[in-house]
Order: structure tokens, then C-alpha cells, then sequence
DNA sequence: CCCCGTTTGTTAGCTGGCTAACTAAAATGT
DNA sequence: ACATTTTAGTTAGCCAGCTAACAAACGGGG
């Protein structure tokens, strides 16, 4: 009766998403692109402009994490600090020229990733994950919440 | 007809992963074993002794990665190197009993994650995302293949 | 008006992943 | 038997993630 997490469906998943991310790397080694940047970069292509916390925060990186990756991309010519005019403490991040052109084959490049993984799945398949995903993702939060903040039910 | 990375599934797959490890985290806290040592410890509780090479290529890690974090682990006390009788350049990794003894607190927290996981999931639900995760890696595996390593059709 | 708490961002120092360049030991070849 | 090549492991230096401690700007209360 033991728990063999080689066959646990988390550890092939994290064997999955680490394939993928040397693919993506293959992808855009040509690029002025690191590792941690594509998912930056597709936050940025949506939305120019955020401060850096609430950027951080969509994906998923502290600030402190952001600070650091912002400034080599800075120094890279990728993208570029602007001050809020408002308030001197913010400052709002903005792709340049060549940022915008490093997303476009960024872009690509997860497009062609994400059609030759779920290649021969059907659209069907593809929603069924989807819903399999989200009920993962709740069921973990769900349970870092009970864990880390133990507000509800105070007493009893 | 544009191409959304938000809302693809690897993205999403990618969150769930991030929140998995932000779990296995806390859970393990009390010891001391760090981010990437669990998956470390869970091949050794199987297979002791192994020489690094095959260790860390049992993890899909570099075997430079490995070196460094065996002897922060010697340090701590987790694990201990021995050199191989015939071979002197093999040094082979076994837990000690500290090590054995943080071992179980981590596949016990691993466990509970994976209930907590896949909680409302059906038997017959995991086999099926078992299956898709296979046929994800298959598809990957080989996109990188014929990319990195285009040996076949050499001509024509 | 000024002090104090809050918020934003940065810096320092850690773990973990990588590549490239290196050392030392073994295996091979002439 | 010696020179060469191959293999195992280490080291250095990079990027990415974190926490903790800090600086600077904003804002509210007395």
C-alpha cells in the first residue's frame, strides 16, 4: 500500500509542461526572448501600459521577480518603463518597436506548439481537459486557502 | 482570427502546475528540503545508489544542475555521495537516514496533494487525462525531434 | 501641517535550471 | 606502452523564481 509518485497524473503533467518549455526555448532561441519572458511578453501584447504590480500579478510573479526580468528586458530594447504622471511611485511598462516584433514570432511559435501538442485530439477531447483543468486549479487553490488562511470557521 | 495564449490550454496547464508546487511548498516547509528536492528525494526512496548521470537523467535535469544540489544536500545532511570501487570517476548518491525520514514526510504530503487534486475525479476520468498527457508528451516529444535532429530524410 | 501608515518598486541573497569550459579518470587505438 | 578520445563530474556565469529588508512616494488623521 505505498504511493508511487512516478505514476502520479501531477508528476507526468510536470514532465509534459517541461517539454513544451524546451520547445518553446528551441522556438525562439533566435530571439532576443529568455525563458521566463514569452508569457510576459503575450501579457503585454494584450494589455501595454499596466503597472508593474498589477502585471505581476496577472502573471503569477511577484513584483521583486518582475523588477528583475523588466530591467534586462529594458536593457534588451524589448520594452520600456514609463512614470504614471499621477503618482510617482508607479511605473507603467510598454512594449518598443522590437518588443512588438519579438511577440509576433513569439506568438507563433505557441501557436504552432499548441497545434502539434493536441494533435489527433478532438475539439471535444480538448474541452474535456479544459474542464478537467479548471476542477484541478480549484480543487488546489481550495486547498491552499484551508491551509494558509484558516479566517473561516474561528472557533469549534 | 488571432491566436490568444491566455486561453490555451498549456497556459492553463501551466497555472495548475505553478499551484501545485506553491503547495508541495508549503506543505514541506517544516523540513529542510527545498523547491526542487522532492522529485529528487521520491527517485532515491526508489532506486538508491545510483551514479549522478543516470540520476539526473532520471529527472530530466542537467547533470550540472544535479551536482549542485547534491552537495548542497550533503551539507544538509539529506544525502551522501560514495565513490564507485572500479570506476573512479562515478560517485554514486544514497539517502542517509535523515534523509530517509524527510523522504516520508514528502511522499506523504505528494499523496495528499494528489487526493486533493484530482478530488470529484472519477477512475475512469484519470485514465483518460492520463492518456491525453501521454499522447502530449508523444506529440512534443516528436516535434522536438524532427526539429533538433533532422537525421532522417537526409536528401530530397 | 506634519507625522505615520500604506503602497510601489528595488535590492540582496537564496534555490534551481541551463550552457560552456574545465579536470580527472577510464577506454581505446596504434 | 603511450597518446588520444570519451566519459563523469565540477565550476563559472547566466536567467528565473522566491523572501526579507529597504526607499520613496502617496494619503489620511489629528
Amino acid at each position: 500500500m505505498e504511493f508511487d509518485y512516478s505514476t502520479a497524473l501531477t508528476h507526468a503533467m510536470g514532465h509534459v509542461m517541461k517539454l513544451h518549455k524546451k520547445n518553446v526555448e528551441y522556438l525562439i532561441q533566435d530571439y532576443d526572448v529568455y525563458p521566463g519572458q514569452p508569457i510576459l511578453l503575450m501579457r503585454l501584447a494584450n494589455t501595454d501600459g499596466l503597472m508593474q504590480k498589477e502585471l505581476a500579478r496577472r502573471i503569477q510573479v511577484k513584483p521583486a521577480t518582475l523588477t528583475v526580468m523588466i530591467t534586462r528586458m529594458e536593457k534588451c530594447g524589448l520594452v520600456e518603463r514609463r512614470p504614471d504622471e499621477r503618482d510617482q511611485r508607479i511605473s507603467r511598462v510598454f512594449l518598443t518597436d522590437k518588443g512588438r516584433l519579438a511577440t509576433k514570432a513569439v506568438k507563433e511559435a505557441l501557436r504552432i506548439l499548441e497545434l502539434k501538442c493536441f494533435e489527433g485530439f478532438t475539439d471535444e477531447e480538448k474541452i474535456i481537459l479544459q474542464g478537467m483543468l479548471e476542477r484541478m486549479h480549484n480543487n488546489l487553490e481550495t486547498f491552499y486557502l484551508e491551509n494558509t488562511e484558516p479566517s473561516a470557521e474561528p472557533n469549534e
